[in-house]
RNA sequence: GGAGAGUUGGCAGAGUGGUCGAUUGCACUAGUCUUGAAAACUAGCGUGCCGCAAGGUACCGAGAGUUCGAAUCUCUCACUCUCCGCCA
């Protein structure tokens, strides 16, 4: 969520920011700020009830210890009214702090400058691409490739579990294995520290990174224990970091972690979703990083050349997007998303989506920095996926095929063992 | 899942109804001393909210309750540890 004093200090800039997605939160923002007012005013009222009435009680207990017992009797029948009085004013301050949090979380992030305004990705900037994106002379979708070569089942997956869940065998399972090794040891090498985070994480997660409340459609929800599968590894790995406090000293903290991710994808269909497009299960590997405020912009750049690397090393086309603001998440400020090209579909399929957060999570998350002097600030928190790993694969299958066999990238290699799948 | 023990500031560990936000030690920060370091000594050293400030207020796992007054008493829940059961 946006920060309350920095709502008040700064109110029209951050309407106009919003303005860029496609919302007028004028009336939210007075609303929020008029809330702000009447909590203040219940907190200082709140005080001082509660100073007088801690003064009374200690007035009496030195008269209890001087043995003046009736005057402390009296004391004591007097202070029914002051006791109510702070009842009311508990009740009073805690509706006011809840009313805030609801409202606050309803606003999503104020888009950075350079984010154009826009409504859909028709509205989204190319900030460069990388190689040719033209359709392969074997044009051949990967649905078919790893149909013919029995990599994927997708219907075995549908008798599993259902549709999106597809089974991946031999020679598939080996390139998604290899994939996420090779994702892993690139990140390592980036300088980020590996974590394996839990798969299920609880509502205060959930809503540390913003998934919760807005979002939880999309997630699947197991009621038994109220725990959530994770929609993306940057929920646990972010909250890792949640309700602390970091020494500057410490920052950047990078970490790299591998997961399985589950969406419900509730309202998906077509052939938008066909093969491996979009599924409930997919594996991702997933870049975090937690920073200064004043450094979070140059670690994002950074973090978008890691993807393309990791691009350029698989040998895939790809171009840079600079997100408009309606086609943002909501809780970003500054989204890069990074598609490929897929040459059996003629269509560029995103593949990574890169973010700085600014202080929207860490706000939500309590999550802070602490100087040399003591001073304490929100972090910055961005993260990227290096890389989401179906679409990745599907391009691979398709950009690589000549009609007679799949050839892997050399960057590969030395995970899979094997060259072609023929 | 069953039985028992526990949960206090970065860590260790006091405190069982009244001025306790909490003794003390370690760690940490600054300073004195020293050629430098160590040691010693001095001072500082949790977090949120209200307030220009002085200051006020809240927090001793979480929530509720008893009381004029709760870290201390009662209840519920969560978590940790030990033993038993089950199990990859």
């Amino acid at each position: 969520m946006l920060q309350l004093a920095h709502i008040r200090e700064n109110r029209q800039e951050i309407i106009e920011a919003l303005q860029k997605r496609g919302i007028n939160a004028v009336e939210i923002i007075d609303q929020i700020i008029a809330l702000d007012d009447h909590r203040k005013q219940t907190q200082s009222a709140l005080d001082q009830s509660l100073s007088e009435a801690k003064k009374i009680a200690s007035e009496i207990g030195s008269m209890m210890k001087a043995g003046r017992m009736e005057e402390a009797n009296a004391a004591k029948a007097a202070t029914g009214t002051i006791k109510k009085r702070n009842q009311e004013l508990e009740q009073e301050l805690k509706s006011h702090e809840a009313g805030l949090i609801e409202l606050l979380a309803t606003v999503p992030n104020a888009p950075h400058a350079s984010v154009p305004a826009g409504k859909s990705s028709d509205d989204n900037e190319t900030i460069r691409a990388w190689g040719e994106a033209e359709n392969a002379e074997h044009a051949t979708p990967h649905w078919d490739i790893t149909k013919k070569y029995g990599l994927i089942d997708f219907e075995l997956g549908v008798k599993i579990t259902g549709a999106g869940f597809p089974v991946y065998l031999g020679k598939g399972a080996k390139l998604q294995r290899s994939l996420i090794q090779f994702f892993l040891d690139q990140g390592e090498e980036a300088g980020y520290t590996e974590v394996i985070p839990p798969h299920m994480v609880n509502a205060e997660s959930g809503f540390g990174t913003g998934q919760l409340p807005d979002k939880d459609g999309q997630m699947y929800h197991a009621k038994e224990d109220d725990l959530y599968l994770i929609p993306t590894g940057e929920v646990p790995i972010t909250n890792i970091y949640r309700d602390v406090i970091i020494a500057e000293d410490d920052l950047p903290i990078k970490n790299v972690g591998y997961s399985p991710c589950f969406r419900r994808e509730a309202g998906s269909y077509g052939k938008e979703v066909r093969g491996l497009n979009r599924l409930h299960q997919f594996d991702k590997v997933e870049i975090v990083q937690l920073s200064k405020p004043e450094d979070s912009y140059a670690a994002l750049e950074v973090m978008v050349e890691h993807v393309e690397q990791l691009l350029q090393k698989l040998e895939l086309p790809y171009r840079v997007l600079r997100l408009c603001g309606g086609d943002m998440g909501f809780t970003a400020a500054l989204t890069y998303d990074l598609e490929v090209y897929s040459k059996g579909q003629g269509r560029w399929l995103e593949v990574s989506s890169v973010s700085n957060f600014e202080t929207y999570q860490a706000n939500r998350m309590k999550l802070r920095i602490k100087s040399k002097d003591g001073k304490k600030r929100l972090a910055h928190t961005l993260n990227g996926s290096a890389l989401a790993l179906p679409r990745i694969l599907a391009a691979i299958l398709e950009n690589n095929y000549d009609g007679e066999a799949v050839r892997i990238p050399a960057c590969l290699v030395p995970y899979t063992k094997f060259e072609t799948i023929e």
